[in-house]
DNA sequence: CATGAATGAGATTTCATTCAT
DNA sequence: GATGAATGAAATCTCATTCAT
């Protein structure tokens, strides 16, 4: 499965054939695939649920402990990012997957990926933390401006991950606070 | 190349056999794809280059005669909705050729899309209009946060475009606003 | 036909498409030939015939005149390299044709070109110029050691021609002469 | 490979397709051919040099013990005509290939086959055996008359091989020999 | 004479999958 | 767990041929 994650991440969902996977597993046959996953698209599934629970794990790792929204978005943006820089190929793999694979898509990704960002704008409004917006389209905003961060990467090699998060963060700060919050300028926090 | 474009959009990139194209075009053989088109890469190049072309010429009529750049910005985000609502196929057509194709994605992308963004926003900092930012990181998200709404249409067709268009165009007018600039809020103008 | 016959004496019979006949002949569609000709096979039929026409009479007209069998065959093999020289790739694309070509090969091949050579040897054993020898392996090894020359020029371009009809001449004159007759070293005709 | 150097011999290059290789071999899909071998140009190579290294070891067992040039001479035409009667289709499908396929064509042709003809030659020059003349020549003509066999049989298929191996041995036995030697006629060996 | 659209057959090749070993 | 033979489907591409213009 390391090798499948891997194959798909590097050469994208349509070249990552059988025959792919199995010679960057240093197998000689492609029928232990078969053999072990009940098809392609179960070997898909497999991948998904697998990269979406790791990346739960991680997300409710990093975000323990917080207790304002504006915090959350903060560390919502910067744990992805640092997500991104342990476990590329987990998510450029998953990308490929919930965008090409024919995926059920249902239920799995909702919950833990958008969801959770969706969950922490809301809190954020309902305590006055955030100003008001669609919660959906900031959402997504946010989501889109995160995973497009490889494609950038591929473009620009060179691209430092910190600055893009200082970025993003201060991007989506100003984006989301409140008209009258002059907090982070004054340095009260 | 209707078809193509079409099916390529409807199916992905993965999925769009020369044989589903041609049935889609009404043909009952796919050699008349072939005999027009050098190969796939002929075609795929074909229909990236047609569809940056008519994008440019949608988007420098929309945004001619604009004097300010956050009128720019404004203009760029709904000039490229505007061209979705039209033209759906076309850009989905077009990320997906230009995520997966082994495309050269040399000068046409840069030069006709995301860089006349990332000049936009060079521009609103040179005339004081917006804050000092990474115009890379900026554009990126501006761009990403666009094309990605083919995807949120998917799971959501009900989604109002307008709405959309007035979120990311407020989104980003208090991303890139300098910090004292009230005068948006004051009504001015 | 000009430009079928280059065709397969350049690209071989396996390679020399309606398509790339028509490329050569400056044609920018194949239909001209589908209209001109019954088929692949009637065009091949005409080239055979056409080139077979053309060679005859040119061994004819060298031949001509000759009043003894070793004459003639040293004038037989001259004429063919002669031949070469100014039409190779008729001898090249007649080869082609006849080896893989579904040709009937049967009356045509046989009467013009080889069986001339078999009425050569004959004449100069009934004469008794020549030695006893089958017919049918001597006009073999002639024929062959001259259409090899194309293959042998391939590998090696900077072949004397002139250098190689002398040797062949020759060889054949010993090979067929009769046991007594030191006349040609004798100097005496 | 049997199941190809058998319908490259009997249908030759242009029709030796990957479906009657696998119709012949008793497989109901070409698939397989294209799993054992990386290409059919891997086919073919794979194929020459199977038959050369094959015809390679056959001549040098034939042609072991021999003490003279013009015995060796007689040997490889005897040895080669007798290759032909036990594995007719080798030769024949390397004939196609070499001359058809747009193979390497480089070291393993010269060195296995012609090239030790053309050295016998020269021994034979050498120890005063052969009289002067042009090597690549003379072994031209041996090689071109023995590979014209097939040819011959395809047309005559009554051929008696031992009376053709009889001929031939004669005809270059009087192309080569030199001058003087009445060795033959004498019965002395 | 010439073109270009269109077609059906067939070629090579890749793929996922099954199965015996 | 692992291999390799085998298969059928599908993909890209080429080809000869037809036909309307």
């Amino acid at each position: 499965m390391r090798s499948a994650i891997e194959t798909i991440a590097d050469l994208g969902y349509a070249q990552a054939s059988f025959a792919r996977i199995a010679e960057r597993a240093g197998l000689k046959s492609t029928g232990l695939i078969s053999y072990h996953f009940a098809g392609k698209q179960d070997l898909q599934a497999e991948i998904v649920s697998f990269v979406l629970d790791d990346l739960s794990r991680w997300m409710h790792e990093q975000l323990a402990g917080v207790e304002r929204a504006d915090q959350a978005l903060e560390g919502y943006i910067r744990a992805l990012i640092a997500y991104m820089q342990t476990r590329s190929p987990h998510l450029r793999a998953l990308a490929e997957l919930l965008l090409h694979g024919g995926m059920s898509w249902d239920a799995s990704d909702q919950a833990s990926a958008t969801s959770g960002l969706e969950d922490i704008l809301r809190w954020g409004q309902e305590t006055g933390t955030f100003r008001p917006f669609d919660v959906g389209v900031m959402a997504a905003a946010v989501q889109r401006s995160l995973d497009g961060l490889p494609l950038l990467q591929k473009g620009n090699p060179a691209l430092d991950l910190d600055v893009y998060a200082d970025e993003l963060v201060e991007l989506f700060r100003r984006a989301t606070v409140v008209d009258g919050s002059a907090a982070k300028e004054d340095g009260k926090w």
